[in-house]
DNA sequence: TGATAAACGATCAAAAACGATCATAAGGTG
DNA sequence: CACCTTATGATCGTTTTTGATCGTTTATCA
């Protein structure tokens, strides 16, 4: 029953457009709270994504385009940024990847002094240009789909940046404790960063557990920080990591 | 619901250059506070540039926003542009710098197969987004007055492409055939990109003769093509350089 | 330059949607 | 058939989104 409903929702959102959750309960004669189980579950494999109020399809190996991104959770998404602004410093040289948890990081930064910002995302760079920030940027081939740099360019120019803060975002986060992704690019360039690291700090929101990524990027035990918004499953090992929940 | 106006956003905003707010808000049936916290949020990650009563996709380059303002004389840069783009053939690299004229360039590229762009100019980036043109963007220090990247990583960078045409131009030529420019690291920059150039094409209008800039960069005679509006003076030696004027 | 009108951001309250919980219904198993 | 598991729908408190209001800022034109 359920997993006929499955695939209808798959096929309702084949053609890549949102759907609501209350016309999806109609067409398939079941409650919205249904709707929304299914959605959930859908989404911790990877088949959809959400947002208020329905949801988009997306394929195994693709994120959601960046229109959707930008507004899904963005009230999870800045107290995450606002917690993992506590552990800045003055004069620090911080690393901000071009996930959209991390552009809210920026309003906090403004009242650090003489910061220095490494980022492969041009979104962030936009932001720091209006808070007179000082910014490195990433070279290489630039992603349309995420505004941001990757390739073996970017990878070569992040070695020679000593960073003390890394902030990151991803996909999600496997049973096993595995930070994973779609974009082998994208997790490409966050492993050598993870390489120039002084301290790892890892934001996540709930969303992103028990879903698959294509990609595995490194252990959630070896983070220096995770950033939570909720407890942390039972079942994963934090390891050295220093747990907050927000 | 959110997520699907900022794609319907985008939409719109790709026919036309310019929609105020107010017609976004009938289009879409919200009101206008929704509206602008739509535009303020595209706004953030760079989908958009906002002026009052409306916004305008950034990477328009007929009507560019105040930050990417195109300045004077641009009836003269499109032509000295389009002359250059006549040089262009499939499947090359070329490297475009970050001055205004350069930026010109941009709509006449879509027309060749599988082209290169390196740059270390964000306006220049943003408006190959717009076409879809693959684009490599220098790294390194981010310079808040022209909105590109110099510093030794960006030329440390630019060592690694083999490039086909360059063309840039520059602040001044003075009297004796010299091109310079105002800022020194601009001009360390070009030297490098100089370096990798197969063919150096300087686009040139008559306002720059005869003012002095503080840093000499090359000598016009070593370049392969010098776009002029006007004719060389008889003072200068081309060299091998072709003269082509408009 | 100063006055006027439009547009803006901030704030607040209402509405919509959400997740969590619980009781009920359906389905499977011994 | 009784029991257990799983799925479903209803309810409730919370979060998110939206639209209205108000004081402030910005553009325009005299």
């Amino acid at each position: 029953m359920r997993e006929e409903r499955f695939k209808k929702i798959l096929e309702i959102l084949s053609d890549g457009k949102y759907v609501s959750v209350e016309s999806l309960s109609k067409q398939l004669y079941v409650s919205m709270p249904t709707i929304r189980r299914d959605l959930t579950a859908m989404q911790e494999i990877g088949l959809v994504a959400r947002s208020h109020g329905g949801a988009i399809r997306i394929t195994e190996l693709d994120s959601p385009p960046i229109t959707f991104r930008i507004g899904v959770n963005s009230g999870e998404k800045i107290r995450l940024a606002a917690e993992a602004a506590k552990l800045i410093e003055d004069d620090a040289v911080i690393f901000m990847d071009e996930s959209t948890t991390t552009l809210h990081l920026i309003s906090h930064l403004p009242r650090f002094k003489n910061l220095k910002v490494v980022t492969n995302s041009m979104s962030v760079l936009q932001n720091l240009y209006r808070y007179k920030i000082q910014a490195y940027c990433l070279g290489g081939e630039f992603s349309r789909d995420s505004l941001s740099f990757f390739g073996r360019e970017a990878e070569s120019m992040v070695k020679r940046f000593g960073i003390d803060f890394m902030f990151f975002s991803s996909s999600a986060v496997n049973r096993k404790g595995w930070i994973a992704d779609y974009s082998e690019p994208s997790n490409s360039l966050r492993r050598c960063v993870l390489e120039q690291a002084d301290k790892k700090v890892f934001l996540c929101d709930k969303s992103k557990f028990g879903k698959h990524g294509a990609y595995t990027l490194a252990a959630l035990s070896d983070m220096d920080y995770v950033i939570l918004n909720s407890p942390l499953p039972e079942s994963i090992d934090p390891g050295k990591a220093v747990i907050r929940v927000v």
